[in-house]
DNA sequence: ATGTGTGTATTCTCCGATAAGCATAATATT
DNA sequence: AATATTATGCTTATCGGAGAATACACACAT
């Protein structure tokens, strides 16, 4: 399970070293896509293959699903973590997650998230003000 | 599975290189059919093969059945993938989906889609907007 | 029937881009 | 301080795309 906050870097070959507690799950190669809130996400190629399948036998609106399944699938790309354990991330998507040279990597149970170092810290105070708010519904559904 | 997204051009010949990563499950032979929005869907022969069976045993009402295969079928043409992977646009089809010298190639699952650049960037900015909304959706059935 | 011309298809090659590897430096952690 | 981890620059090799060139086929005309 990936948990846990990582501030690393993006080089100017935007290669990115994954988190050295994050190597042994993530293996050999990864699917890179597009995350919602506007970060990037990383999957295993075992939770991706989750996805898909989740996906193709959704039962969304035919509509909805084009849409999505073009916004994610267009997007992933499958990439090798290389000898130093880094991973390439394309151009498009660091783009579209504003992603500068210093990013931030976090764990998410069965992903990882790569965001904009700013983007993470003022989503996190969004929540932190939410959070009294989100924990009573989560009480209502036992979470806590 | 046909992930990513590449920019090709179509050269004057209306002749489309592939992407080296879809040539595998290509093979040696695809089928070309008018997409959705206003795209252009790369079949391999065996997706094709899927896609008539649905059409053919679909409970849609009789008269739309019949609209939509003629609109898929009738337009659609098996084209061969030359020693350079490369595959021929019919002219129809170019038109049809206002493609010019550059074009965006994207992996969709199980089919590749060709998009008029300017197109494409369009409605990704669109589902960007409503990705929220869609998220919610797919929160629902756990997808993420 | 043969030669010529045009259009199409296939192969080849070059150039550029990309990425992988390595080695070293910097940083953080214990 | 020592070690583990991350960053970065450089170099090399590989791959892919696009264009050019060649070969082929068909048609038409002489």
């Amino acid at each position: 399970m990936l948990i846990g906050e990582y501030t690393h870097t993006l080089d100017e070959k935007n290669r990115m070293s994954l988190p050295v507690k994050f190597r042994k799950e993530m293996g050999k190669s990864v699917v890179v896509a597009p995350g919602l809130d506007n970060c990037l996400s990383i999957f295993t190629t075992k939770e991706w293959q989750k996805v898909s399948e989740k996906l193709s036998d959704s039962s969304m609106l035919a509509s909805d699903n084009r849409s999505f399944s073009r916004f994610m699938f267009g997007q992933a790309v499958s990439v090798d973590v290389d000898t130093n354990g880094r991973i390439l991330i394309p151009e498009n998507l660091k783009i579209r997650s504003n992603l500068s040279t210093k990013v931030v990597v976090i764990g998410v149970q069965n992903r990882a998230e790569i965001w904009n170092e700013k983007a993470w810290s003022d989503y996190k105070k969004l929540v932190e003000t939410q959070a009294d708010a989100l924990a009573d519904k989560l009480g209502q559904i036992g979470v806590l």
